[in-house]
DNA sequence: CCCTGTCATACCTGGTAGGTATCAGTGAAG
DNA sequence: CTTCACTGATACCTACCAGGTATGACAGGG
């Protein structure tokens, strides 16, 4: 008996493996997708079964489903694969660091692109001139991508617009507080109004709200489909869509632009956000830094 | 080459050799709590390194010690570690919960043993009132090892004291805010105050501070070693030490004892605590009726 | 009724994890 | 200076098991 001690211990094949299948549902694309062959995946699922003591999977005629201890292990599962991967790259990136001069560790910051333009670069140039500053290496992401990059080890830090982003899981701090705006085309009418409130931009006739690509897949509605910030104002100024913004995009407007503040829209914090459990005095230092802008 | 791929993946067997080592940071210990020989961890060690390309030991004359990566090892595989026993817990408790009717999925409730009296009984009464509740198993736990059982899966949810325990890694629901009280016993002459200071409690000359056992040590001080309620509250009675409380636990106060509100005590807030992963229905009608209370 | 698509079973093979024996370096003690 | 004690590394061997191929069992659809 070699097993009978240890059974609560996943091994990151028997993860990895599960997780495919739980996602495709389906063992022979599964092991396509692992890069094997089907009976070793079917096998090495029913070891596991057998091992947690646990039917993960439903075995209907004509494909697979989940049972709830599956539903489960798929959502554990992920995270404890996020935080495999996460343990490797922090761990690469933090080596080769000892010898020259000061283990001088690399931060990699998460930063929703085109966005936080004027705080960032306060806080690099803040930072920078810290004594002991570490290199920060700025590391655009897609929207609300951010909380995937530090969970799985892309990132160490990351600079979060609540309540786009979910601080869920992670530790963070306040760094400012703003109201956000319409951005209109600057013929249009409702341009000329002080304030507006949301239900003003929301159906707009001529004017569709501009819908963001997340994970490639965009939310339902007539807006156009965006997946930049330059596409988006020149959509704007082409007189296509209205976009609502924290009021930090005012940076960035053309002459096109027309921005009006909305009365009723939630206020957006931007904070800055590390995994829980982070340790690195480098990282410590950014953050200092970053409460004390 | 059958690696080349994928380098960015660690397995379980790497990460618990690795964490056994940087613990004991001595080889031949390490191999000995892990139930192998020496030679293979070694080696296992070495692969491990030259795959992450990355030194993690210095090996000194007379022992090991950690290098600024490994340091980051350590830190992130104790998380992956105990993401993925959590996984195989969880998974395991979620099992054979499908035929039976219902998925009747348990939930484990992780409780500082003997607080939250009071509002644990609303809470569990309250809950199994609801439709469709899932069975509750509370989890007495020591001092602040909350946040640990979450972590690795002996829980699903906890109440938590902030800013005792640390929020940090969760999604959490504020509870209920309380004030402290010093405990005194009822003869002393400081019972007699309406109201005392933090620092009126913190040198009596005949009463020092009790001091709570934390895995199993204890901060420094004068005070008697305590590790559970009952014992402190006897040495109250007793007449040999004081201790600073919420609110709430004049619940369980004896006649001997004397409770003194402290105004600047911190004020103490209870939360509901689970892992930001979390998907679970059980869960999610536990928080709903916890927040309706 | 056959054909197709699905997952499971049977059997074989090679890589590798782990064991034993031993080496090699270093500090402490005599 | 020599020797001993203690450390981690190396050499070599074996057994296990992960993974491959071939095939079976079973269900639906034409």
């Amino acid at each position: 008996m070699k097993y009978g001690v240890a059974v609560d211990t996943l091994e990151t094949r028997e993860l990895r493996y599960f997780t495919a299948v739980a996602e495709e549902l389906h063992f022979g694309r599964a092991a396509e997708r692992l890069g094997m062959a089907q009976p070793p995946l079917s096998r090495a699922i029913q070891q596991l079964e057998r091992r947690l003591g646990v039917s993960l999977l439903k075995r209907n005629r004509r494909g697979v489903s989940l049972t709830g201890a599956g539903e489960v292990l798929l959502q554990e599962g992920r995270a404890a694969l996020d935080a495999i991967t996460a343990a490797a790259r922090r761990t690469r990136r933090a080596g080769g660091a000892d010898r020259p001069g000061e283990p001088r560790h690399r931060l990699v910051l998460a930063v929703k692109a085109a966005a936080f333009h004027e705080l960032l670069q306060k806080l690099l140039d803040a930072y920078a001139a810290e004594p002991d500053a570490a290199e920060v290496e700025v590391l655009p992401s897609g929207t609300c991508e951010q909380e995937e990059m530090l969970r799985d080890g892309r990132a160490d830090v990351a600079l979060m617009h609540a309540p786009f982003n979910s601080l869920a899981g992670f530790d963070s701090e306040e760094l400012m507080t703003e109201g956000q705006i319409a951005i209109l085309p600057a013929g249009h009418p409702l341009a000329a109004h002080k304030t507006l409130s949301l239900a003003d931009v929301s159906d707009i006739p001529d004017l569709p709200l501009a819908r963001w690509s997340r994970h490639g897949t965009y939310p339902p509605g007539p807006g156009p489909e965006i997946h930049d910030q330059t596409q988006l104002a020149q959509l704007i100024a082409l007189g296509r869509t209205v976009a609502v913004f924290p009021d930090s995009a005012r940076a960035w407007l053309w002459a096109e632009h027309a921005a009006v503040p909305l009365t009723d829209a939630p206020p957006v914090v931007t904070h800055i956000a590390w995994p829980a459990h982070s340790r690195s005095l480098a990282l410590a230092g950014l953050i200092r830094t970053a409460t004390q802008l």
